[in-house]
DNA sequence: CTGTTAGCGCGTTCAG
DNA sequence: CTGAACGCGCTAACAG
């Protein structure tokens, strides 16, 4: 049985779909009276708008479009739970599309966005990413935009990120603290702000310890899981002398735990690591791997509700809205507190 | 600057808008000639068919509605994973909808995607949910659904589950093997089959042992986290004999893990804890921690693939379609090989 | 092979 | 306060 429409109900009511349409929008220019009937009619018969008439008719979509690389993550799941909550505040519906991290789906994703399916665009950039014309479109086209975490290194539009320089120098300070001397680096991209960031941090902590930065511990990271094992393994036997490992974002932290393990290296007797990373069971890892943890669920939160302003009051996104979170170092929780906040 | 109509590019081209829309639909009643110049400027101009135009004309939304109960959990966004790459395939866009295992907000859900707004849905229950008329109003309007992992008890819509029983009884028989005596049930919700279903395969194993089954050991999870933890804890307080615990959520595992260390009850040492869990970390669980890992992407594709097998062919969904994949007890992995199939 | 017409279901004129 | 007419952008039916 098909759904109700709004010519239905207005000869149901003897009424013209103006009016109804009027009272269902709740306008000024209706009879209390005849909003009654209308509104008591159209419950009972679970009468909805129907969204694409509307939308088309409105120009606005009630929906945004969340581009994420990947999700099998902690980190962009608790996103996409703060990105859902304020959207349903706002009315709103959620398109979820996932890159894998492959630049041209990011592309054709955009396109297809801009084509009216959505008010309004969250974005975490593919690793892959280094042209950036596609977002031009954007632009052009006036749709709001904001991207988080994985940003566009450099961008003129609105970003919500953590602390990423601190991060990276929290985290290998954290190893070097531990002991380690010889640390290696595993970079997510060179193209996104995240990984310079994160490795500009590296590089300070190691200097300011006296210790040299060497290009030859710096793993750059793959697509594809299998290799970045692969490549973390040849590292670690090329160096037996790498001590500790910094991980960029928590794929490669999980590679690192499965590379360290192929080797036959243990974690943390061996080899310290400490990752970007997002695990629900962060307060579980075995003792010695530790997390930097970002603050996943309020950055989308934060990012939706930017890019709702701009929605809202029809006002495009300014770089000067762009929010930087903090993250945590999290040592496992044992016996004593978790949390050091240095 | 708005997006292009296809009357703009009809005007441009001198052609009707008719004859634009045939070509960019690849008819077969449209000469290769103007077929190419219309794909040309088609390109050029970055020119995308409204989707909400064309949608409200075919009454096709190439939309699908995913509802879940949460997404912080990285079952569910392993789901997602495997939705999103079959919705891709078919070229369909999937808005994601989270419960959090309020009821009134999932009729809410349902009865605005009835609406239009989607071709059919995928849905993971809430676990407060035990009314289902809402669900009554996707099948009156065609709509085909597909329920998984949190199903209606007992319904006779297609599924997609683990061997809830089996995976029940392999995790109570792992605890009892390992020496546990007194094993408690954390249970997620009785309206859910997965909360009855993996209940009997613990009561099966128990009886099995010649171990009784006792209501006292038995924690009704609520929606709450700090509360659930609150209950464990009790349990743990009034119960010291308990020396095992199995959790048939990930949520209630993760509170679980949390009681024992706040009442000072080491893990594995004094209480063992099995769970159902798709901590993408399970690898790295301490040892003793053991989980029940669901094929949580693979659940996602099919499921998606039933849903699309109806969208496609107009047909509805049918209960034989339903499909029960196997679980797998995953023990923590150390030097020696991790996953063991009884 | 192409153009004209009509209508998907709404919301918004403009009259009365 | 209400109704008739129009159009959002696209595709399907009917002509030619």
């Amino acid at each position: 049985m098909k759904p109700i429409s709004l010519k239905q109900l207005a000869q149901a009511l003897n009424l013209s779909s103006a009016t109804v349409s009027r009272a269902l929008n709740d306008s000024h220019e209706v009879s209390a009276e005849t909003k009654g009937r209308v509104l008591a009619l159209a419950r009972e018969l679970n009468y909805e708008p129907h969204p694409f008439a509307s939308s088309l008719r409105r120009q606005k979509s009630k929906t945004i479009g969340v581009i994420l690389p990947e999700v099998a993550n902690n980190f962009f799941s608790l996103a996409i739970d703060g990105i859902e909550e304020i959207a349903r505040l706002n009315n709103y519906h959620v398109l979820v599309y996932l890159t894998h991290d492959d630049h041209s789906r990011e592309v054709d994703i955009v396109q297809h966005l801009a084509g009216g399916r959505a008010d309004g665009i969250l974005l975490s950039v593919a690793s892959e990413t280094n042209q950036f014309t596609h977002l031009d479109l954007l632009a052009e086209r006036g749709i709001p935009t904001v991207f988080f975490d994985r940003v566009r290194a450099g961008s003129a539009a609105a970003t919500v990120t953590t602390d990423d320089h601190r991060g990276g120098y929290k985290a290998t300070q954290h190893l070097l603290q531990a002991g380690c001397r010889h640390i290696a680096y595993l970079l997510v991209s060179n193209n996104l702000s995240i990984g310079q960031k994160r490795m500009q941090g590296y590089q300070h902590a190691m200097q300011e310890a006296g210790l040299e930065y060497s290009p030859h511990l710096v793993v750059q990271g793959q697509r594809d899981k299998a290799e970045n094992v692969a490549l973390i393994r040849q590292l670690l036997e090329e160096h037996p002398e790498v001590d500790g490992i910094f991980a960029s974002v928590e794929s490669l932290a999980l590679s690192a735990y499965e590379a360290c393990h192929e080797v036959g290296r243990r974690i943390p007797e061996d080899v310290k690591v400490v990752g970007f990373s997002n695990m629900a069971a962060a307060a579980l890892l075995e003792p010695g791997l530790t997390t930097i943890t970002q603050p996943a669920y309020e950055m989308g939160r934060e990012a939706a509700k930017i890019l709702f302003k701009a929605i809202t009051k029809n006002k495009p996104v300014l770089p000067a809205q762009s929010l930087e979170l903090e993250s945590e170092l999290v040592v496992r929780r044992s016996t004593e507190a978790a949390r050091l906040k240095p």
